[in-house]
Formats: C-alpha cells, structure tokens, sequence
DNA sequence: TGTACATCAGTGAACGCGCGTTCACTGATGTAC
DNA sequence: TGTACATCAGTGAACGCGCGTTCACTGATGTAC
C-alpha cells in the first residue's frame, strides 16, 4: 500500500513528531523508532521517509518545541502593556501560567532534557536561548530585575525534574508578585 | 586474574560511580557498561559483581549525586549566623557559589535529568526534593520570600541546560541579591 | 475529460551490530586452627 | 607462624535480543497533453 488515504504527508509528519514527544516523555531518549511509527499510526519504513534517521526526528521535534516555546511568549505580549518588561512579563506568564496546553510547555522542558544527548541539540538550544535572552535584555529593564525575575520563573519551570509540580498554589502567587514586580521602579533600587 | 592488587573492593566501587558519572555526562543514558567499566579499569563482569545490573548502577549514581547534594548545602551553613534563613542562604550559596567542584554540583543536574528514565530515580528524587523543602519552610523565612530566592537559585542551577553558563557575572551578583533579600525583613512585605 | 507517466508516500522484510546479562572459572584475601 | 579452606573480587567469552538502518517494491497522487 502506498500513500495512506484521508491523510496529507505534512499530516503524517505532524503526527510522528507528536507520537515522538508522547513517546520520549514516556520512555525517554530510549524510545524506539518502531514505537513512534506505531503509535502516528505509519510503519518504522514510513518514519524514515519523513526523517532520514533519528537524530534528525531528534533535531526536527527540538526545534518544533522551542518555536512552540517562543510562539507561546509572544502570544502572551499584551498589546495594551507598552512599558517596559513587557516582554519580561509574557515570559514568565508563558512559563508560570496554568493553560490549556501548558503540561505540553512544561514537559517541554524535561523533555529537551532528555533530547540533550544530541550535540546538534544542545547547539541549537544554546543559539535559540541566545536570542531570547537578547530580546529580554532590551526589553527596558535594569539588568537586576531582569535576571532576578527571570532566574524565578526559570527555576518554577524545571520544577517538575525535581518531581514538585509547578501547579502549586505558592507558584500562582509567585506569578502576581514576580509581574508586579517588573511594575514597580521604586523597589529596583532597594533590590539592588 | 583475581582481586586486583593495590585497590580495595571501595576504592572500585567509587571508581565505577565516578566513572559512570563521567561517561552518562559524556553519552547520555546511552553510555554503556563497558565504557564505564573500562573507564573504571575493571571488567564489564566486574562492574556487574558491584552492581547487578544497570538500573542498580543508576539508581546508586542518583543516591550519590543526592547525598551529595545535601552534604554541600548543609557544609555551607555559617556557623556565625543563626538568624532566620540560614539554611536558605546555605542553599543560595550552594547552588550559585563557584567553588572548587562546583562544576561536579551543577551538571550533578544534567546527570538528574539523564537519570530520570528510570521510574526509581523519579521517586527517589521526589523524596529528596521534598524533605529538603521541607527543611526550607521551617527556615524561619515568609513563604513568599522563601518562593521567591529558591525558585530563582534552581534557575539559575538549570541555565547550563539551555546551553547558559551559570558562572556569568550577572549570576555572581544575583547570589548576593538574594542572600541580602533573606535578611531584609523591611523588604518582605513590598514583595508580599 | 481521459490517459500515460513520473513522483510521492509509504510497506514490510532483512540485516547486522551494540549492548545488557549470564556464566564458568580463577587468583587474591580473610579466617580458623 | 604455617596451613587449609571458604569466600571475595574479579575475568572474559558467549548469548540473544532489540534497535536503527537499508532496500526492493508498490499503490495513490499529481501533471502534461
């Protein structure tokens, strides 16, 4: 049998990037080939076809996450927020906020953890966090509270490694207090 | 050959776990037995007579790395200081110092994460998670305050998995930040 | 609108190799007397 | 202090299986005329 009916190619590589995620998240890098065709519903063969071999499913599936990543921060921009850190405090709404999707931006993280075993990987995550973090020091912040903020929301983020959910109740205050923070110049000097 | 000469059955051990540390932040997961082992100067059965198999070596590298963990953090309690937060502080400066094994410290995290395909260690980790939060809470600190420099300390422990030093000078300044912070009760309720 | 052909999007069997595990064996070390 | 024996701390070959990769083949889709 050829081209499966009902389902276009792009359809098909969509489906084994999330059978690969679904798959590692459960598994680990460790997951094999024959399980991600399996579970897109695609032979190991069909899978090959898409990505040459697994280290480029690896690179295809890492560079999905940190677009859906940069996607989510900007989505997050509030166009009637123009003062400074306004990107700051999409960012930590992208990282602390409970959502629909956001089991899938958090595991994320655990998720490119895992995927770090790929040098390629790790290059490409190191670029990626470049630019960002470039993008956020011109966001109008001094410095400081910038890294301070941040280095929170980061922390709340990689929470899940250590096995503590970043849904608990002490996380949604850190949320309100780390935005208000960004508010608030006349605390940055005292923060200083 | 037996025994080998000049290396109690210990001193192997210890050389299989530094080994398999070693080889696991090199290769991932992946690295094999007779990487380590060889590493090791032993044999791949050698390996095996210290620990039955390779989620037993896992699971005693993660009981290594944790113990070790706690010990630098608790190493770093002043002795002079014994007001509310030390142990706080102590955990700042564990996780932002840079110290002389400090590298062995922070990528101890990578190696975590490497770790986490197998079920045990998650369990394990969680445990260890949660008794050391727990210590925290009674530090005497305001939970919000508390959130605020911990959270901020695991960012910054994790920023090597996005490929970001954790020595960056901003980095150096934010442990003093944050360690000032836990002795500024004038600033908690601004925060609260 | 039908037809012929090229290409696309797969299938599924086979291969081979690396790796974890098993196992028979052994020399060094510890212990009892 | 020497000796006999048990146990410890390994060696190294063999096994077998799972997995990534290759490959010959094929039916569906797209395109030219």
């Amino acid at each position: 049998m050829g081209r499966t009916a009902g389902r276009s190619p792009e359809d098909t590589r969509r489906a084994l990037l999330d059978a690969a995620a679904a798959a590692i998240r459960r598994s680990g890098i460790h997951a094999s080939l024959d399980e991600i065709a399996r579970q897109a519903g695609v032979s190991k063969g069909g899978l090959i076809y898409h990505f040459a071999n697994k280290d480029e499913l690896i690179l295809a599936l890492t560079r999905d996450h940190l677009s859906a990543f940069r996607k989510s921060v900007h989505d997050r921009l509030d166009p009637a927020d123009t003062g400074p850190g306004r990107l700051t405090r999409a960012y930590i709404r992208a990282l602390l906020e409970p959502t629909e999707d956001d089991a899938a931006v958090r595991d994320a993280i655990m998720l490119i953890g895992q995927l770090m075993t790929v040098p390629a990987v790790v290059e490409l995550t190191r670029a990626d966090s470049e630019d960002l973090y470039a993008e956020l020091d011109a966001d109008g912040l001094p410095e400081h509270v910038l890294t301070l903020v941040t280095t929170a929301a980061d922390g709340v983020s990689t929470a899940p490694l250590w096995g503590v959910s970043g849904l608990e109740p002490r996380y949604r205050d850190l949320e309100r207090r780390l935005i208000e923070l960004t508010r608030r110049p006349e605390l940055w000097d005292a923060l200083r």
